[in-house]
DNA sequence: CATATCAGACTACACCTGTCAACCGTTTTT
DNA sequence: AAAAACGGTTGACAGGTGTAGTCTGATATG
């Protein structure tokens, strides 16, 4: 985990274009991921209040811990803020891309690296439905 | 993850009883699955100095590191210590339970508990090499 | 037996995370 | 214009995590 300290400007540039190029180099903590998810799935820009509107019935959170998430996400690299009247937030990473590093990332942490272990651990804990098999087969069957 | 401010006894006890019906209900942290790991890889219970030994090329971590990590994995109830000359320990929690269980709760998080969806992303995150993918063909050809 | 060594307990400390309150300036409402 | 509401900044505090030092009692060794 990279840790930074006193963020000057030129490194949080840096910061920006490394999260652009290697899509982030820290952790989402799970409460920070509520936030991401808010912006993920909205296609503009969202403000505080719009985000809050948005986890409403989710998470009955203070606007205050809500702005702390988002100033956290900020410095991690991960959201970028854009003034207009107020601040607005969006992501810099995408779904796509932060979840696929994450699922590498247990991979790495408990299947050695192999995807195919753990897809393997998954069948055999009968953590998959019938209807999840029907369908992986039918998605194997395709691919080529 | 369940959050037990002012613990009582009783609530530990209860936390205890529930490691142990279902496996864990905390997470265990990056360095304490090293030492997991030490131990599920041995098929006999470990002192600390036995654990540091193994742990010796990856990690150079003083004996009292390793002794905190142990102590708090006893205290989450992942592992149980067993006195005899000195501390013995081994597991509570098998490779497989804790695999699956960790495996799910990222399914959870991320891809809306759909293992399918899961899998979906890694094959078009290009995250499969090819002969992941013949494996995890053939093996989805043989299951039914 | 005296000393050197070591295991275990306690303590520590910085950083992360979850959650929020207080304060302060700007904008909106009365 | 005064008051209310809102957005942002700072600070806070408890619990988790990474990592390790110190102290104390037991064990091993000369």
């Amino acid at each position: 985990m990279v840790y930074l300290a006193k963020t000057t400007r030129v490194i949080h540039i840096c910061m920006e274009v490394n999260a652009m190029i290697n899509s982030l180099a820290e952790r989402i903590s799970d409460s920070e991921l509520e936030v991401m998810k808010v912006l993920w799935q909205s296609d503009s820009a969202l403000s505080v209040t719009d985000i809050r509107e948005a986890l409403q019935k989710s998470r009955s959170w203070e606007a205050t811990t809500i702005k702390t998430l988002v100033s956290r996400l900020v410095s991690k690299g991960a959201i970028r803020q854009e003034k207009r009247n107020v601040f607005y937030y969006s992501p810099l990473i995408s779904e796509r891309e932060y979840n696929s590093w994450a699922t590498r990332e247990l991979i790495e942490r408990l299947y050695n690296g192999s995807a195919k272990n753990m897809i393997a651990a998954l069948v055999d804990s009968e953590s998959l439905t019938q209807s999840d098999i029907s369908e992986l087969r039918e998605m194997f069957r395709v691919e080529e």
